[in-house]
DNA sequence: ATGTCTTTGTGAACGCGTGCACAAAGATGG
DNA sequence: CCATCTTTGTGCACGCGTTCACAAAGACAT
């Protein structure tokens, strides 16, 4: 460990938060919209409310990348934009691939929020061969079989999965064993992967059911406080019985 | 107003942690799998596998809904099943809208994910005339001008948003005003919304950003350990449990 | 240079979530 | 009925993330 300065890791430490690298992206979009207004500086109370975060959070955030800003001004927009980027690794370009050209996968692959974010599709696979040549978002589908050679030739790291819950453990490990280190899976399944690879998931089923038990918290206390009926504002119309008062179908032996 | 939040002393342990909340969809779906397949009981270290995650974590989740197991056996599948679809408010039908139906509202609306979990679409609505009228997923789109209406009309109370960013905010503020009260927004924005709205979001952007970091990461510490030893990453001093942990940011005066 | 004013950067306290480890509970077998 | 074995339910400790509150740092005016 000999090493000049033991210390002092701040611009290269290793140590942010998983907390904060989530909100950087959040930061980096704010201070976008500001950069594109031509607004030079910025204080960390201003950029908290466009983020939608509390102040002194974001201020620990940006002290985990150093330090940034000027006391008694605040933030260099273009300067944290570009620090930002470079921690995120957006000042390179990622070449990602989406495996499943369904209704979801088309729409991903026609949406221009990629590239804008130094992000590049640079190809689109599917098991379907008669979707392939096909152009979606004017890109040829591929077909699954050449899956490896195109992850290989394209240095591809970052892999989309829009695929059938049934196939996506199948096309993952391909992936994986292709080289893919990095996974966003839209499929509503438990993805299993090796060490050091990454992944993400984004399932919509699993956000409304969040959603609906809030709604159905929110419901109960609002009967609650009324009285009793549930006969409030916002019940389902088809829906003939309350969230309370049901029987348990079966009971445990 | 009606801010009154405080005084909630849970009646019946309905102090479930937001963490588990949100895992109990997953639980759900491994548990329908299992029910599907016929399998009377599961043990939490099975159901824990299935659901990926951890099996002391498993049974505290569940002790939070009250103590459906048995010990030296496990858990009753159809019992659970029923129990944590009533706890996350399933066993009720709920109307949802899409507003925006373009390449990703309308990815959304052909999903077939949503009415097996007891969310039925009950309306898609865009701002293009052009699109009036004109079935998708077998349903005519209607235009945002009847959105109070069909909100109203169809007691819904969960919003999906896929239009564009810029038009997010006004299209959440007709939903509130309507009586929506819980929003799902794919719209890379913060969306303002007063105290009773439950908001998530989906942002695609913010997930590549994150598997972007960590990929950098991983190249940047992959290129480390190949030659240049500048500093060492992480020094594991002792496997037992140190108290001291991180190394405190020392700040050079 | 000195004082005032603004805003950052961070120490410290607190709360939540996680995972270990084990006693209690019940099943099962003799 | 007792012994043993399996698995739950949870007390406890630890670490991470959040938030408060404030001293320090710099800008700016005089
Ligand atoms: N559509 C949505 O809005 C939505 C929302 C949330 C989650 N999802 C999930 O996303 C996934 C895709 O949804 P979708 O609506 O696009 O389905 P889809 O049926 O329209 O598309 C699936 C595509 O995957 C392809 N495919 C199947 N097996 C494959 C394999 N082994 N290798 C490569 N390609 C393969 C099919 O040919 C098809 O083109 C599903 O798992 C779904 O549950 C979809
Ligand atoms: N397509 C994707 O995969 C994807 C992924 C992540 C996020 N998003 C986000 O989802 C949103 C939709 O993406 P898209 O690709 O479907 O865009 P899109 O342009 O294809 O569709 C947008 C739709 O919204 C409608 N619209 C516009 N203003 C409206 C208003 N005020 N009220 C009602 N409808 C209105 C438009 O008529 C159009 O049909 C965008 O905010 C995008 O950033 C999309």
């Amino acid at each position: 460990m000999a090493t000049g300065r033991t210390h002092r890791p701040a611009t290269r430490s290793r140590g942010i938060p998983e907390a904060t690298v989530a909100r950087l992206p959040l930061y980096l979009r704010a201070l976008t919209a500001l950069s594109e207004r031509s607004v030079p500086t910025v204080s960390s109370e201003e950029l908290a409310a466009a983020a939608g975060v509390n102040s002194a959070k974001l201020r620990k955030d940006f002290s985990y990348l150093g330090s940034y800003g000027t006391r008694g001004v605040g933030y260099d927009v273009e300067y944290l934009v570009y620090q930002i980027s470079r921690e995120l690794g957006l000042t390179q370009d990622w070449p990602v691939v989406i495996v499943g050209i369904g209704n979801l996968g088309a729409a991903l692959a026609n949406y221009g929020g990629f590239a804008s974010r130094g992000f590049r599709v640079a190809a689109l696979i599917d098991a379907d061969p008669a979707m392939a040549g096909k152009p979606v978002a004017g890109i040829p589908v591929q077909h699954t079989d050449d899956l490896e050679k195109i992850i290989d030739e394209n240095g591809v790291s970052i892999g989309v999965i829009a695929t059938p819950a049934g196939a996506a453990q199948q096309v993952c490990d391909r992936l994986v064993a292709a080289g893919v280190t990095s996974i966003l899976n839209f499929a509503p399944t438990v993805l299993s992967v090796p060490d050091g690879v990454d992944v993400r998931k984004v399932d919509l089923s699993i956000e409304l059911q969040i959603l609906a038990f809030h709604e159905q918290r929110k419901a109960g206390e609002e009967a609650e406080a009324a009285g009793e009926s549930e006969a409030v504002i916002q019940t389902p119309k088809e829906s003939g019985k309350g969230p309370d008062g049901d029987v348990p179908a079966v009971m445990p032996a």
